[in-house]
Formats: C-alpha cells, sequence, structure tokens
RNA sequence: GAGUCUGUAGCUCAGCUGGAUAGAGCAACGGCCUUCUAAGCCGUGGGUCGGGGGUUCGAAUCCCUUCAGGCUCGCCA
C-alpha cells in the first residue's frame, strides 16, 4: 500500500496544480508543530519568488483548493505561508485498518530489487572476539536485516582474517610445543589426523604468545613468515592445521556471533580471494594503473575534486607480498563474479575510512565494479567506557565480547528479580533477551559514525529511550490481550482480536494512529540512509505512543464491545509494528517480564 | 603541518538537503495506583545550539573565520 506521506503529498499536489502553480512546492513534511498539525507543506513560501505572489496569497489558495476534501480534518493557512494539515479521522483509521490487513504491516517492496553485499564481522581466525568487533555485528546485522525487509536480496558476509602472518605465527609455536606432530615431519607421508592438536581454548592462547615472541623473537619471525608463505603456497602439512585452525576457530565465532543474534550467510575470508590476485594485479598493470613506486606497487587514486592529495593505493608490498587492499580487491572481484551486487556496503570502523576510498576508486578505476557501483562506506565510531575513553576491562584489558554479553545478562537479571517475582529460570531466560535488547538498543540508537558511552546501567534501564522500555511496552499489550480473552471466556462472549479499528475518538488514539502509518516511512528512510539510529528513534515514538494510550484509555473496561474489539486490533497492532522493528534491528521480546 | 569528524540542558543524545516557540531520555522537584504489569504516565525547572562574522524574509542547519577535542595521513589489518 502506498505511504501516508505520498497518499497526502498527492493531494496537495492537486491543490498547487489546480490554483496554477507547479506541483514541485507541494513538498509535504512532518509537522515541526504538532500543536498546530500533524502534517505541513512550506511550498508556499517557496513558491513566492517564482510567481512574484506573497506566500500567504498561495497558502490561502490552495487551503481553498483542499477544502471540502474529506482526507483533511483540517487545512490551515498561518502566516507567514505556512500550510497547516490535519488527517481526518475516519481517513486515518481506514488506512491503519489497510495496514493490519496487509503483508508487512501495508510496506510496498521496492520496485528494484537490488542484490546487496554488506560486509561487516572483520573477525580474525584464532582471535576470540571483543569489543571492537560488537559494533560491526550488531549495526551491518540491522542493516542487512533493514534491506531484507524492504524487500532486497542482502548478503551478509563475515569476511574473516584467515589468512595473514598470524597463521605462520601459529604454525610455528605449535611445532614448539608439540615437535612431534606429524605435519612437521617431513618424512610423513601418511593421512594427518581429523581432529585437531589444540581446543579453541588452547588456539586462543597460543596466538598472543606467538604474536609477543615474535616481537621478541628476530628467528622466531623469520620462520612465521616463511611458514605463512609456504602455507599460502599450498604446502599440504601447513594447509591441514590451517584447515584444523579454522574448523575449531569457525565454530567457536559461530556460537559467538549467534549468541548476538548475528548470522552470516558467506563465511568467506581472505583465503577465499587469495586466488584472485595474480590476475587482479596483472589487469591493473595492463591497463597502465598499477605501476612501481620506491619498490612497491600502486595504483594512484587521487582526483581533481579532493581537497588534499591522496595517497595512491599500495597493492603490492616492495617485498612481493599482497596486503590488505590487495585482498579487499580480490574480494571484489570474487563478489563481482559470484553475485554480481547492486550495491555494496562495508561496516567498519570509521578510522579505515582512506583505506576504503583507496580500495573503492582503484575497483572503479580498473572496471573491477561499474563505475557508477553504489561502494558504501558505514564507518563506525568507537565503543568508549564512562569516562569518555576506549572501553576496557576494570583490569584496563581488553574486554571479551562474551564477557560483556555475561555482564549486560547478568544486570538484566538484577533488574528483573528486584521488581518481579518469577522463577528463577524465566528470569534467566528473560534476561538474556532485554541484555541483548539492552546492548544492541544501545548501540543503535547512536548514530553509527559517532562515538558513544557505553553505560549498562543505562542501557539496562526500563525507563527512557532504552531496549528494555520497548519490550515492556510489547509485553504489556501481551498482558492486555491475555486479560481480554478470561474476560471474553468470564462474560461468555466470542474474543474478537481481528475486528476494525473505529476512528480515533480522543488525542492519545489519533497520535498512536499517526505514529503507526509512518511505519512504512520510518524503515526505508532507516534503510536508505543506512541510519539504525533513525527506526530506534521511530520505535521509541511509537513505543512512547502506546504507553500514552494505556494509561489514558482503560481497554478491559470500556463497555462499548465494538469500540473495545478496535482498540484490541490497534493495540494488537502496535506491539506487531514494534516487533518487527526490533526484529529488523536484530532481537526479540519475551512473551512477558 | 594537511585533511577529516565532533562541539546542542548538569549528564547521554536527537534535530543538520534552512522554516514557526531548539527536542528526548537520565538526574532534580511536584503530582497520578479500589481499573489492562507504577519496570509506567503527567507536570515544573534547566540551553549564549563552542566563539565571531556573513548569505536572506528566515540559520543549530549553508559559507568564511577562530577556539577546543578525536581520528587519519604509502608498504599493519
Amino acid at each position: 500500500m502506498k505511504r501516508i506521506i505520498d497518499i497526502i503529498t498527492t493531494e496537495v499536489k492537486a491543490a498547487f496544480t489546480a490554483c496554477g502553480y507547479d506541483e514541485s512546492f507541494a513538498k509535504v513534511t512532518l509537522s515541526n508543530r504538532p500543536d498546530l498539525c500533524e502534517y505541513q507543506c512550506n511550498g508556499a513560501m517557496a513558491a513566492a519568488k517564482t510567481y512574484k505572489t506573497k506566500p500567504i496569497e498561495i497558502a490561502n489558495a490552495v487551503v481553498a483548493a483542499l477544502s471540502g476534501n474529506c482526507m483533511f480534518e483540517a487545512a490551515d493557512a498561518v502566516m507567514p505561508g505556512f500550510i497547516n494539515l490535519k488527517l481526518g479521522s475516519e481517513f486515518l483509521a481506514s488506512y491503519i485498518n489497510e495496514m493490519r490487513t496487509s503483508e508487512k504491516h501495508g510496506m510496498e517492496e521496492v520496485q528494484k530489487k537490488e542484490t546487496v553485499i554488506v560486509d561487516y564481522g572483520g573477525a580474525n581466525v584464532a582471535k576470540p572476539l571483543h569489543v571492537g568487533h560488537l559494533r560491526a555485528a550488531v549495526i551491518g546485522e540491522a542493516i542487512k536485516r533493514m534491506g531484507r525487509f524492504v524487500g532486497h536480496q542482502v548478503i551478509g558476509d563475515v569476511h574473516l582474517g584467515d589468512w595473514g602472518l598470524q597463521m605462520g605465527l601459529i604454525i610455528e609455536e605449535l611445532r614448539d610445543r608439540q615437535p612431534q606432530l606429524p605435519y612437521f615431519d617431513e618424512a610423513f607421508t601418511g593421512e594427518y589426523p581429523s581432529e585437531p592438536p589444540f581446543t579453541i581454548s588452547e588456539l586462543e592462547e597460543i596466538y598472543p604468545t606467538a604474536s609477543a615472541k615474535s616481537k621478541a623473537d628476530e628467528a622466531f619471525r623469520e620462520r612465521a613468515q616463511d611458514a605463512t608463505l609456504r602455507l599460502q603456497k599450498g604446502y599440504a602439512p601447513y594447509r591441514a592445521i590451517w584447515q584444523h585452525i579454522m574448523k575449531v576457530s569457525v565454530a567457536d565465532l559461530k556460537k559467538n556471533y549467534s549468541s548476538l543474534q548475528v548470522e552470516f550467510d558467506l563465511w568467506k575470508g581472505e583465503s577465499d580471494a587469495e586466488q584472485y590476485i595474480p590476475d587482479m594485479i596483472q589487469g591493473l598493470i595492463d591497463k597502465g594503473l598499477a605501476y612501481e613506486s620506491q619498490g612497491a606497487l600502486v595504483v594512484d587514486i587521487a582526483e581533481e575534486t579532493d581537497s588534499r592529495e591522496l595517497p595512491p593505493c599500495i597493492i603490492r608490498k616492495s617485498d612481493g607480498a599482497a596486503l590488505y587492499a590487495t585482498s579487499d580487491l580480490a574480494t571484489i572481484v570474487e563478489r563481482e563474479q559470484d553475485f554480481h551486487p547492486d550495491h555494496y556496503v562495508y561496516v567498519v570502523d570509521k578510522r579505515q575510512e582512506l583505506h576504503f576510498t583507496q580500495v573503492f576508486r582503484t575497483a572503479k578505476k580498473a572496471g573491477i565494479t561499474a563505475v557508477d557501483r553504489r561502494l558504501d562506506f558505514v564507518g563506525f565510531g568507537t565503543m568508549n567506557g564512562k569516562d569518555g575513553k576506549p572501553f576496557k576491562t576494570r583490569e584496563g584489558g581488553i574486554m571479551r565480547l562474551e564477557n560483556l554479553i555475561a555482564e549486560i545478562n547478568e544486570a538484566a537479571y538484577e533488574r528483573i528479580m528486584e521488581n518481579r517475582t518469577v522463577s528463577e529460570e524465566e528470569a534467566r531466560e528473560t534476561a538474556k533477551l532485554v541484555g541483548l535488547a539492552a546492548l544492541k538498543y544501545g548501540d543503535l540508537s547512536n548514530q553509527a559514525t559517532k562515538d558513544y558511552v557505553f553505560d549498562i546501567e543505562r542501557f539496562t534501564s526500563f525507563s527512557g529511550n532504552t531496549g528494555p522500555y520497548v519490550l515492556y511496552m510489547i509485553t504489556r499489550v501481551n498482558s492486555i490481550r491475555r486479560k481480554y480473552e478470561a474476560l471474553c471466556g468470564e462474560q461468555g462472549i466470542a474474543v474478537r482480536d481481528n475486528s476494525v479499528v473505529q476512528p480515533p475518538a480522543s488525542e492519545p488514539e489519533k497520535t498512536l494512529m499517526l505514529s503507526l502509518a509512518r511505519f512504512s516511512e520510518a524503515i526505508q528512510g532507516s534503510f536508505e540512509e543506512l541510519a539504525p539510529h533513525k527506526l530506534c528513534a521511530y520505535i521509541y515514538e511509537l513505543a512512547t505512543a502506546l504507553s500514552h494510550f494505556y494509561d489514558t484509555i482503560k481497554i478491559l473496561a470500556e463497555e462499548d464491545k465494538e469500540r473495545q474489539a478496535g482498540y484490541i486490533s490497534l493495540v494488537t497492532l502496535t506491539r506487531d509494528v514494534l516487533r518487527t522493528c526490533i526484529h529488523v534491528l536484530g532481537f526479540e521480546a519475551p512473551e512477558r517480564m
């Protein structure tokens, strides 16, 4: 179904045209003065210059043309030339009823379905997820789900860091610890064991140890570099170790991401792009784009409009090795081949913006992607502690993601227990949902590009603009519905939860309906701008409108059964829209809390 | 040094493609539970939109300048 703003705009355009003014001035926006109106059009003031007429005269003429239109309860022209609109109750109720009976609450699918790759995650194999990975996962997952809900084909790729020096470090450290393993026996010809020679926790300990050793021990570092090179060349024993590392590590990563309700369609990594590198580099050379500079192979990406000269993109180090940009470019080659994406979205720390500018420009210059391909960099800021500095554990170390989740779940659990007496088991289960909502909403409600303060106490609070508050509103509707069903049972009347919503008879009702009616716009706008915080703002507005309605109108005490059933439909729709929204952001509500 | 982002209420943040009286939440204070979860709702106080210029009917929003802070600036990812 059409978006409500478009329906209104169509009417206002017709009025402008009827008065002899161009319809391009008939831009309708949500009112910024809710005390005066619900929607407004400022086009009369913009048109005044073109037509050399006083704005108020234009506004008066348009308002006159709108009079009698039953879509509006009121259309007023106000000095100096505002056109203030209030929607008719019947029209609004019919819009809400259409939403109730439509798929996806009436959101129209995009006309042009695009293939979108969302690259988020950026986890490294053999290293635990830490808070630095949180934002990518949370924001990326929300963008992926928004895109899907809007109607696109969206592919989420974790893009693992699985091919660097870290692999050589692990192999050499393993050799030092367990030299008897067949992988290190040059003469070994049998089949390598199917069981990995380490567990995930051993692996997570091996890597930092090896990393530290490589900094102090030059010989060890050289061995690791050599091992990395042999692995990349396909040396079978190392390849076998690498397989073990991947298997153990990916299983653990999946577990951790899954506890965040983050799911990837692709578990590709740098290693998968490896095979595309030689041809890609040769292509850059053949096109005359890549040249040697200070021993490295680089591509110029500077453009005349740049406010400063940007450094070239280095695609091969002077020692011949590939690096970050090489791998990212090769990944684009792979993705073009596999998916022909219309749109790429990279959700990465904002400090990497220059790198992605270089990669994007190189990709376009080299024809790896079309020149007009949409390549978006969604750079996110740092998660800070309450002191305004990057978030650390109390001891000052890097916080593991699973510890952070455990901590926030514990905080949610305590909140639940201080207010309600539910079973231990139920409180624990609920706390997981509440904790995740607190964590994700706390992150998503901030603008992605900005740094933000991570404050467990504030995020887990049930009041204010928080995840738990939104969940609470949802559970209150569940509660009403349970009580309503019980009431119908007592009174021996049929439960009606799919009745027609009546035209609003009070201000809280109308406010709630107006909020509901903006659902499509909210979710589409949020995806188009790749801005999940806008969807959060909408959710909070809708939840607040629901709360106000809840407080004012006592549904179960309503005598008029027709109206009562309409109320049930209205709050049920609100609950469902809220549930859809939070699902799209990547978390869920409990049945009760 | 160059580039870039940020600076809005005591705190955490919206608003920034120019529109009417700059909004929320938290904290503070004051109301509202014989009625659907008060984990809520309503109200009050609180702001030189970092400073200074400019553009125009109108600027938190656009331009210039300046101050403060963050980040980035060719072989790490």
